[in-house]
DNA sequence: ACGCCGGCGTAC
DNA sequence: GACGTACGCCGGCGTA
């Protein structure tokens, strides 16, 4: 087997990669959408096709001899947009760092190189693949020369051509004599365009005998024929691909050499080429860790960690990870931590003039605690910080952070645990891989600690060591405590549900007509569309929606079926997702310990999620019964503190809507005012759909609904949706204006920031669809609003928190529901912890309108809101 | 058996 | 398509 040469037409893939795949952005908003093709094609083509021997051809810059033939050669071309151009060099980079030889002739372009290495590649007795979507390069197709098109992955080789064409590879510029080529200014013959072309060379064989045999052609063709001679054999001149270029092919210069890897993860890193970078062969470079298992090498470790002075560590389930180098580490099993001299490790851990960084402080620090250790010094969380840089990208474990900044894969827990049936837990498998493993932990975080610190502002690193890190050890001790459930009263709930759901139940199969699974809605959709022909009203992805909505228009037209099914859906739900789901949860003290988590939203609100306490029903009569589940032990209650309205303050804060803010000093129902300003009427002849429609409208504004949605949430014809927001917006004229300023500067950032600084970039803002740059400009509007709340919700739980540990207090922070809290207190202390509770959480913020909290306390969660 | 996705529904 | 942020249940489907 021969040897194959692969050519690619670089220019020409630039430019159709560019236009092919709008708005690819790097993290830092570079364009990057044709770097973004070319690395993914380069990627493919040597995963697929393995080439010894390629060359990445350029056109030469500026005029080429066909300028000479043709002074208007391109001369329609556009200029090139800077968006494109910017993104040339660091294609070059790249072809670079692959190791790929790139060639050029000045005066000639990028395809008479090209013809000029296959015609010499081929006299060596080598294939050719000529990699381009161009088809004008199929001219140069012979035997050993084919065309391989990377975006529609296929090949053409000659015969293909022929076989489709009806004409050789090497006609192709006589087609292009007649036919022209707009896209390179090539005139062609006047009246004769891609159809007549192909039928005349199919006919002539070639265009130079089908000019001789012109005056054969009957009427106006021919005689057009004949006198465009001279443009027909110069635009075949121009098409026509040159051979003797001036380049001399030299099979060896053609060996690819071999690719700065590391280099390339890191350029795939900062261009945010997610996909590539998994593809790419690598590895995080070999992490030595050392087993501090003898107090020999205890006492040497000691030492070296005291002259470091700071460390990064990693508290696993066996042992604890200490490194404080790129690639070493050191490794502490559990079962010396007791003994002298290896207890020492202890005061180190609890000491806070030891300065620590972790990945996951958290819950680094509920596993230490559960050991009943004390860890303290805590100054950097590579998950905090990797979260604050890009919360947009979403996944932030320690595997994505490595990735995403170090460019390199961490090991997978795999290799330690075994996978699938084999699977052990960290407990059970090899103690030298474990260790391995957590040492590599600490050495990551070490590293993410220099390059994710350095990306941080003063003031970005003060928040995060001042309130986020501090949060998260108010947040593990709500975990640790847990919240106290009563299981008698989900049981006897749930008998209850159970009973009026197998009603339901049957009633609807009775209605269906046959039994179906109810819990399928392509089964429900088959049954109420195509068996009982009901209206279809909206649709899904797959097929016609069952959602509420739906359900409810149809229940309102008189059919019962779904008047059932809303029925049924909401105590399915409500027994399965709450009543059953949650006493399996419970510790034997009857407690149940959520996981708070601080970077799983793009905002900055926390997250719960094993169980998710966040969404415990409120709004039904029946959904509000598991509430009461919620309790607080004998002598104890549970205390409930909701912020009123802090989004709506929020917006009134930033905007300074004078009307918006008076309404809040008043300490007025914000919808019952919002009502009577924009319906002029005093607050006490506001009717309760006027009071709902202001409620909508505030609503609206904060999650950016447009009148559609309006008038879709209020069941309002459009216009009258409309005609609401626009009286808002003249009533209101400060929200409207800052809306629209928070839109053009995110519009020109790229990003949003709150009012602690924290930015969210909304890539969708740049997008070339319409939709998805509505989307990103109510994500923009939302997330200032919802971030700053977040925020000021934090900063009162952290300064809550240290009150009643100052005051000692028995009473505790529980749970946080994003404008929530609710504590246990000792009877005794109920009253001074409301009275707290109020004070601190009013105060946490200094905004230009007043904070107002709500406390409540009572036996369970429902009694106390 | 397990993971992923779509549909749906709960909260703020 | 049209209202932001989450988590979790179920069915259904693809892969192990």
């Amino acid at each position: 087997m021969s040897d194959t040469l692969y050519l690619i037409d670089t220019h020409a893939f630039i430019y159709r990669a560019f236009y092919a795949l709008e708005n690819l952005r790097a993290p830092d908003g570079a364009p990057v959408n044709a770097i973004f093709q070319f690395a993914r094609m380069l990627a493919n083509l040597l995963r697929d096709h393995r080439p010894q021997h390629l060359v990445a051809v350029f056109d030469a810059p500026g005029k080429n001899f066909r300028h000479e033939l043709f002074p208007d050669y391109k001369a329609t071309r556009r200029e090139t947009p800077p968006e494109l151009r910017a993104q040339i060099n660091p294609i070059r980079d790249l072809i670079k760092l692959y190791a790929i030889q790139t060639l050029s002739a000045a005066g000639y372009e990028a395809d008479d190189v090209i013809g000029a290495l296959a015609r010499q590649a081929e006299a060596a007795e080598m294939n050719v693949v000529i990699i381009s979507g161009d088809k004008d390069l199929a001219q140069l197709l012979t035997d050993r020369v084919s065309l391989f098109d990377p975006q529609k992955e296929i090949f053409i080789t000659a015969a293909d051509y022929e076989a489709k064409n009806g004409f050789p590879p090497a006609r192709l510029p006589d087609l292009f004599g007649l036919w022209g080529d707009k896209a390179d200014n090539i005139p062609g013959v006047a009246g004769i365009g891609e159809k007549i072309g192909r039928e005349l060379i199919c006919q002539y064989g070639s265009l130079e005998n089908l000019l001789d045999h012109a005056a054969d052609l009957k009427g106006k063709r021919g005689e057009v024929l004949q006198n465009s001679r001279a443009a027909a054999l110069l635009s075949k001149n121009l098409a026509t691909i040159r051979t003797d270029a001036p380049v001399v092919f030299n099979k060896d210069d053609t060996v690819i050499g071999s690719p700065d890897w590391a280099e390339l993860r890191l350029v795939f890193t900062r261009y945010g080429f997610n996909s590539l970078l998994q593809d790419l062969q690598f590895a995080a470079p070999e992490t030595l860790v050392e087993m501090v298992d003898t107090p020999e090498k205890f006492a040497e470790f000691y030492r070296a960690l005291a002259a470091a002075a700071v460390a990064a560590v990693a508290v696993a389930p066996t042992g604890v990870a200490f490194s404080w180098q790129n690639a070493a580490a050191y490794y502490l099993p559990n079962e010396k931590l007791d003994e002298p001299p290896f207890a020492k490790i202890k005061d180190l851990l609890a000491a806070e003039n030891f300065p620590k960084y972790f990945y996951d402080y958290k819950e680094n620090l509920v596993a230490w605690r559960r050991r009943g250790g004390d860890l303290r010094g805590a100054v950097f969380d590579a998950l905090l910080a990797g979260h604050w840089l890009a919360a947009h990208l979403g996944d932030h474990t320690l595997d994505a952070l490595a990735l995403r900044y170090l460019g390199v894969a961490r090991r997978s827990e795999e290799t330690v645990t075994g996978a699938g049936a084999r699977r052990v837990d960290f407990a059970q498998a090899e103690p030298e891989k474990v260790a391995a493993y957590f040492g590599e932990t600490a050495a990551l975080t070490w590293r993410l600690f220099a390059t994710l610190d350095e990306k941080l502002s003063d003031a970005e690193r003060k928040y995060l060591r001042e309130i986020e890190l501090p949060l998260s050890e108010v947040l593990a001790a709500m975990q640790e405590r847990g919240v106290r459930v009563n299981a008698e009263v989900l049981q006897n709930l749930g008998e209850e549900l159970a009973g009026i759901i197998d009603n339901l139940r049957a009633g609807i199969v009775a209605l269906a007509g046959e039994d179906f699974n109810l819990e399928s809605p392509r089964q429900l959709g088959d049954i109420m569309f195509d068996k009982l022909k009901m209206p279809t009203l909206r649709r899904t992805k797959t097929g016609f929606s069952t959602d509420e909505a739906t359900l409810k228009e149809l229940a309102g037209q008189g059919y019962e079926l779904p008047a059932l099914m809303l029925d049924y859906r909401q105590y399915y739900k409500l027994k399965n997702t709450y009543i059953d789901a949650l006493p399996p949860l419970l510790d034997p003290r009857g407690r149940v310990h959520t996981t708070f988590s601080q970077t799983s939203t793009a905002t900055g609100r926390l997250a719960s999620h094993r169980p998710n306490l966040q969404n415990i029903p409120v709004r039904s009569e029946k959904g509000r019964a598991i509430r009461a589940a919620f309790v607080a032990p004998d002598g104890w209650q549970l205390l409930a503190a909701d912020y009123s309205q802090i989004e709506l303050r929020v917006l009134a804060h930033f905007s300074g809507d004078e009307n918006l803010l008076a309404a809040f000093a008043h300490n007025r129902d914000i919808h019952r005012a919002v009502a009577a300003t924009v319906n002029r009427l005093p607050e006490n002849e506001v009717s309760a759909d006027q009071r709902r429609a202001a409620k909508a409208v505030n609503f609206g504004i904060i999650y950016g609904q447009s009148a559609h949605g309006l008038a879709e949430a209020l069941g309002i014809p459009h216009f009258a949706a409309q005609d609401f927001i626009d009286q808002y917006f003249r009533d209101f004229p400060a929200v409207k204006s800052y809306l629209d300023a928070t839109l053009a500067r995110a519009a020109a950032d790229g990003f949003v920031k709150t009012l602690y600084g924290r930015r969210r970039e909304i890539p969708e803002l740049r997008s070339s669809k319409k939709t998805e740059r509505e989307r990103g400009e109510r994500e923009a509007v939302n997330t200032v609003i919802q971030g700053t709340a977040a925020e000021i919700i934090k900063v009162a739980m952290l300064r809550l928190a240290r009150h009643l540990r100052e005051e000692n207090f028995a009473a505790r922070l529980l749970l946080q529901i994003h404008d929530e809290l609710v504590l246990e207190a000792p009877l005794d202390e109920v009253p001074r912890v409301a009275a707290l509770v109020k004070e601190v959480m009013e105060r946490a913020a200094d905004l230009i309108v007043p904070l107002k909290v709500e406390v409540g306390a009572g036996d369970n969660w429902l009694a106390a809101k």
